[in-house]
RNA sequence: GGAGGAUUAGCUCAGCGGGAGAGCGCUUGCCUUACAAGCAAGAUGUCACAAGUUCAAUCCUUGUAUCCUCCA
């Protein structure tokens, strides 16, 4: 066999693009045909306006892996990818460039304007699939689906007209939230609070008949024009007996009357509250309750309407406030103003200051939908992993505010809904209508909001697939398995498509949630433009590779926690993947003249079944990890095998017989070495895919490609404990020696003799016939296993471990003084170990109560603390002697 | 005002009731014919604080402190 050549160093960039469009060509992604269960996972659609940021990195990268892993294990696996139309997101983003050429959306028109959305959406979507190949997602592009292509359109009108049918979606003149500069109503949770600073007005409201005046506190006096009432608690005493009576509202001529109402809290100001129905939620609320009037004050825009005297009219709200209250302080009214922070709404997209605003808006009614999703977890259906997240998903969903899905944007779904100017019918429709039903007239006009994005997003899973109909997709792949999302977005996302999937399927949408943490910066700020924070992915992959990215993150991922990160953190994956890299490239150069023989398991030394079984235990703690998405364990077994395990202990251990064996031994021993690096690969490709791809169609031993080679799984076979057991005791008495030497600043061209006096017996005898071995490993010209204390020993520099003590044949260039403080150190230790063990053997109660083992564990340690103890001692009297 | 998270080595973090760990950084020695992005050896901790449960607590319970999220 000709060795095989592999470049110096390895460099990503060689291989990464021609490995994915490798894959792609031959269909890799696509589910297969095996008749095992299914296993699906659809992507949460990044939104198109942007590009990718490292929190999607993440979120994919975790994917990907828990994808490929599934598909290794032979079952038919879809990961579903596509993009979100993000309606205000991406309205804005081009409303943005419109206003660099002095537009407006209703320059161009609704038509023209969505022209130019769905090119941008075209630029951005190619931009987002390129970091997403780039990153080596290997999902199924076949399966690609964006929420508003026709498939998914048809799906929101059918869920939309649905909901209606079943009573549950209603229209009505409601104060939402509302974004003046996107001029739309926004969902509560589009609404971020924000602390600001801000005063607290105190104003004078006269009595109507002229007995005086009360005192109301108010940090929107502007709004005062919209008050309809004053109200109080009604179990305040004080105010017992005002209750009733009417006051001249300020500034106008109008008469409001003074109300009691629970919601009042009688600790905040005076106790007593304007009521301004249009312009608040809680008087809103209180209004209903009262009868009273709503006035709403301002224009779409945000300015000020008719309501307000005309000198306030066409102001913004800030604007107007500063003036009003300079003419309540003019006319008397103005008590005092303080300091006052207060949460304030903001939009989402556009930070905005949110108004709360009185409009006619779509409802989804959410309670009973709500109930079925609670039921769902309730049942099982669903888990969270972390599971802590149940709770805000129980506490969220028992707290259900009806959903306002209108929007008075142009980009999105237009609610399928028209009105008949003729005779004022309104249809609610699944296909476009071209006829009114009620008076046959042919005017019909559909209604110009759109839905808000989450309700397309909300039928994802089973939309990509091909609902409403009844698709063979849907049939093989729904419900999905695994749902992998930050916990940004549980409310908005998650348990939406848990309500959805329950209404209109009858069955949760995904078993396990998988929430992530953010991605933070170093300083553990969350990465965003504005603070110039993020890191580019695809920077980090030009610098460090794909595979280096993905494995950093794994590592990094400790279940649900947050990720802190800056770019030098991709090193710990860019070294791992050239470790791999130059550990093949090793292997392969020694295939030159080889023969791979067929592995008899008879043959092995122990070294050779310690490996294997090694290799097993990693197998069997990613098997574990991955059962319950502990990623970063995962990638730590596979760390420690790979480099601690394999590199730095197996593959020396194999260079002499690899290197001066017969050519029968070093068939074999190349032999193994190519079976632990194919199944290496195969082990370590969810996690590094690119890399073990390239190499892996570089073995001699390959079967295909390792995208689609069977996963290792645990094997009894293979687990070896009493190799295990050997392995690690050549292990400590090689690492002893070493450390001797190191103590003793000996240079590694001193090969000196070594002398391990032990019992005799099976680990003596395998310390014997691995004597070369050792030799290598602790740089020994010799190295003797003496049972029967026969070797003289005297002037040798001695290093004790448990079960057996090491001589070395050292005179020169010892430093006794820091050998000593090192003794008198490992004496201390000892000697507390042996205290606590002690103080546990002599308690009854420990006795009595702990389990047996952990009795005789404690017994065996206290051995092992005595012995410590000895050997320090007398090595100290030895040095002394030196 | 509720809910949740964090507090472990200089830094970033694992650790899920029985002798404190990793990576990076640091110290020392090595270009040992794969890797100096490497090898070997090493130092460093009142596991935030206080009570409690337990034979046994970094781990469970309850408080306290500081920091961070989310919800109202």
């Amino acid at each position: 066999m000709k060795a095989v050549e592999l470049s110096r160093t390895y460099d990503p960039k060689d291989f990464e693009d021609r490995i994915y469009k490798a894959w792609k060509e031959k269909g890799e992604f696509g589910p297969s045909a095996s008749d095992k269960e299914h296993f699906s996972v659809v992507m949460p659609p990044p939104n198109v306006t942007g590009i990718l940021h490292m929190g999607h990195a993440l979120n994919n990268s975790l994917q990907d892996i828990i994808v490929r892993y599934h598909r290794m294990l032979g079952q038919p696996t879809l990961w579903v990818p596509g993009t979100d139309h993000a309606g205000i997101a991406t309205q804005n983003v081009v409303e943005r460039q419109l206003q660099k050429e002095g537009l407006r959306r209703q320059d161009l028109g609704r038509e023209k304007f969505l022209e130019r959305t769905w090119q941008v959406k075209e630029k951005h979507h190619d931009i987002i699939k390129g970091q997403l190949e780039k990153m080596g997602c290997s999902c199924d592009w076949d399966h690609e689906r964006f929420t508003m292509d026709e498939g998914l359109s048809r799906a929101v009108r059918e869920a939309f007209v649905t909901l209606y049918e079943r009573g549950l979606i209603y229209k009505g003149k409601y104060l939402v939230n509302y974004c003046p500069k996107c001029g739309t109503a926004l969902a509560d949770d589009e609404v971020e609070y924000e602390n600001v600073p801000g005063k607290l007005y105190d104003v004078r409201y006269p009595y109507a008949d002229g007995s005086g005046y009360i005192t109301v506190a108010t940090t929107r006096p502007e709004t005062m024009f919209g008050d309809t009432a004053v109200a109080v608690n009604p179990d305040d005493e004080r105010y017992k007996d005002i209750v009733g009576k009417e006051l001249l509202l300020p500034l106008t001529d109008r008469r409001i009357p003074i109300i009691s109402d629970r919601f009042v809290a009688m600790d905040f100001g005076t106790g007593m509250v304007k009521i301004t129905p249009a312009h608040d939620p809680n008087d809103f609320e209180c209004g209903k309750r009262h009868g009273l009037e709503a006035i709403n004050l301002l224009n779409p825009d945000g300015t000020l309407n008719e309501n307000v005297p005309e000198k306030y009219r066409g102001m913004m709200a800030e604007e107007a406030r500063k003036l009003v209250v300079e003419d309540l302080e003019k006319g008397g009214y103005l008590v005092k103003v303080t300091d006052h922070a207060h949460d304030v709404g903001h939009c989402y997209r556009c930070h905005t200051t949110v108004e709360p605003y009185l409009s006619e808006q779509w409802f989804v009614s959410m309670r009973s939908l709500a109930d079925k999703a609670l039921a769902a977890w309730r049942n099982g259906d669903i888990e969270f992993f972390p599971k802590r997240w149940e709770n805000t998903y129980t506490h969220w969903m028992e707290n259900i505010r009806d959903w306002c899905i209108s929007r008075q944007l142009w980009w999105g779904h237009r609610i399928p809904v028209w009105y008949c100017k003729d005779c004022g019918k309104m249809i609610v429709s699944r296909t476009d209508p071209d006829e009114c039903p009620e008076c046959h007239g042919h005017h019909l006009e559909q209604e110009s909001d759109v839905l808000d994005t989450w309700f397309s997003s909300w039928l994802w899973p089973f939309s990509t697939l091909g609902w409403p109909d009844k698709t063979p997709d849907l049939e093989r792949f729904f419900p999905t398995n695994t749902l992998v999302s930050a916990y940004d977005i549980i409310f908005f996302w998650i348990s939406r498509m848990i309500m959805a999937s329950e209404e209109f399927l009858g069955k949760a949408p995904f078993h396990d949630i998988v929430i992530t943490g953010l991605v933070r910066d170093i300083k553990g700020r969350k990465m965003s433009k504005s603070l110039g924070n993020g890191i580019d992915p695809l920077e980090v992959i030009d610098r460090y590779g794909a595979d280096a990215m993905k494995f950093t993150l794994c590592y990094l991922a400790a279940q649900g926690q947050d990720v802190m990160i800056d770019m030098d953190s991709f090193r710990l994956g860019s070294r791992f993947a050239n470790k791999i890299w130059n550990a093949t490239r090793y292997l392969l150069m020694n295939l030159e003249g080889r023969n791979l023989v067929e592995i008899d398991r008879s043959r092995l030394t122990i070294m050779d079944r310690w490996i294997y079984s090694a290799f097993n235990r990693a197998a069997r703690t990613i098997e574990d990890a991955m059962k319950g998405y502990h990623f970063n364990e995962a990638a730590q077994a596979i760390y420690s095998f790979f480099w601690n395990d394999f590199c730095d202990w197996y593959v020396e251990a194999s260079k002499p017989r690899l290197l001066n064996g017969t050519d029968e031994e070093k068939d074999l021993q190349a032999s193994i070495l190519m079976d632990v690096l194919e199944r290496s690969m195969r082990l370590m490709h969810p996690f590094l895919s690119f890399l073990t791809e390239e190499i892996y169609q570089k073995l001699p031993n390959h079967h295909g490609d390792v995208i689609a080679a069977p996963y290792p799984v645990f094997d009894g076979l293979l687990e070896d404990n009493e190799a295990e057991a050997m392995a690690s005791l050549l292990q400590e008495s090689a690492r002893v020696v070493r450390a001797a030497r190191s103590n003793l600043q000996i240079g590694p061209e001193k090969k000196l003799k070594v002398v391990i006096r032990m019992e005799e017996g099976e680990k003596a005898a395998f310390l014997r016939s691995e004597a070369s071995l050792l030799a290598s490993f602790m740089g020994a010209s010799s190295v003797i296993i003496d049972t029967s204390a026969s070797e003289d020993v005297s002037g040798a520099f001695p290093a004790a471990a448990v079960g057996f003590e090491a001589f070395v044949f050292v005179r020169d260039a010892i430093d006794v003084d820091a050998e000593m403080a090192r003794l008198e150190n490992e004496l201390k230790k000892a000697e507390a170990l042996l205290e606590a063990s002690e103080k546990k053997l002599s308690n009854e109660n420990f006795l009595s109560h702990a389990k047996a083992e952990a009795v005789e564990k404690e017994r065996g340690k206290k051995a092992e603390a005595e012995e410590r103890i000895a050997k320090a001692r007398e090595h100290m009297a030895l040095l002394r002697s030196f």
